[in-house]
DNA sequence: ACCTGAACACCGTTCAAGT
DNA sequence: ACCTGAACACCGTTCAAGT
């Protein structure tokens, strides 16, 4: 109670913005699981039933945090083709989703776009439009990008630490060989680089810009020939 | 008590495959957020501990259900080129995920891959390598399909459906023109059929098409030219 | 050895009582 | 009018007591 009122006074007073940001500060350092609202009020030094004063439920308070790093995301740079402009967009919206290691899976989980999210998403399309493309195109293009307008794709193998005990190491990756003979070979192919058993080793960055750059020449080669869908 | 022993005289004895395959059920009819331990125990008519004999917790439960739709994923077929095999390979993963429309989010969520996910991904990599695809381009172009190895894609604009009132709709339909033009524009191109606001009205289905080949052709062309990921 | 009820430590959110 | 503690209806999981 003292404390309470000693954190009332020292802190400026709670507002939406306040509340999104410590929400988004607390996602990062400890993980979106312990973002609740329990978690988050004691965090901001209230009571849990003082957030529902700026956020009208955990929904809400997803969407804002959305919305924090969406806004992270550069505007588009101009004075240059549709290409390399909508490249450099989608690697900053990657680099605002890796500041975040949560973001990726709270945009996914929600169910409609925020007014924000509808805005970046309106701009990217712009700059296909503002390139030539026709409507037609533009529209399979954007279902073609997917999640990857948002800078990540799904790990199919994530990421776990190599254990310690090099001997154990290589039991794990000898049952792997024998178990799962192709996904061991590319893993090998990969693996100079330490990082972990599977898929990892290989540099994430450099295989992202490959499919983003793979999938920009195939819209490129498409819309050089006119493609339709009613032609195809 | 009385009803616990006629449920125990009448069903099978519980055991782990009967406890999975009603979580997958259950996900099916009500929402895989209604899968919780202690309404699936209710569905099988035990206590909510009785589960803990046959799953180890709750992402135990999780992972068997993922099990349980890629084993519904088809074999591959044999005596054709890698191209249409690995497409038709991917739609019938596509095919059993729609038979369940929560899986894709709860094979996402896992945060390690289970033995028989790694024997589908280890099949699917085996069907390039078949295909005489390189090691290096076979890792990248992996890494390129992404969660489409398994049949779909983030929804940018989830379906929601469509207010009755035509008024109402024409009204959400000229605050969308004005407030997102370029979304609009390629929201009303595919429109003519009915469905809901956005990004629906359109087929899913050759909208996944479209990016598959899309993503196939470009692997095809690499393929072609012997790409090497030092020769990029 | 097996089963299970009670309990623990959490949730998001409602609601009524207090100021 | 505003704030907030208690309560409600849930969770997953532990544990000890019962058979």
């Amino acid at each position: 109670m003292a404390q309470q009122q000693m954190n009332g006074a020292r802190r400026a007073p709670l507002n939406r913005d306040r509340v999104l940001r410590a929400a988004v500060e607390l996602a990062d350092h400890t993980g979106v699981d312990s973002v609740s609202m329990r978690n988050l009020a004691q965090e901001l030094g209230v009571v849990p039933m003082a957030l529902y004063k700026h956020v009208a439920n955990k929904e809400e308070l997803f969407d804002g945090m959305v919305d924090i790093v969406v806004g992270e995301i550069d505007p588009p740079v101009g004075g240059t083709e549709w290409k390399p402009a909508i490249r450099q967009r989608i690697l900053s919206a990657r680099r605002a989703l890796l500041r975040h290691p949560w973001a990726s899976r709270v945009i996914e989980s929600r169910p409609r776009p925020t007014l924000v999210v509808l805005d970046y998403l309106n701009s990217v399309v712009g700059m296909f439009r503002a390139g030539g493309f026709s409507v037609d195109l533009t529209h399979h293009v954007m279902h073609a990008l997917g999640s990857r307008v948002w800078g990540f794709t799904q790990d199919l193998f994530p990421a776990s630490p190599l254990p310690a005990d090099p001997q154990l190491q290589a039991a794990m990756f000898r049952e792997l060989a024998g178990r799962y003979p192709h996904i061991a070979e590319i893993t090998m192919s990969a693996a100079h680089d330490e990082g972990s058993v599977v898929g990892q080793g290989c540099d994430d960055q450099s295989e992202f810009e490959f499919a983003l750059d793979l999938l920009l020449d195939g819209f490129d080669t498409l819309h050089r020939q006119g493609w339709t869908s009613r032609s195809n």
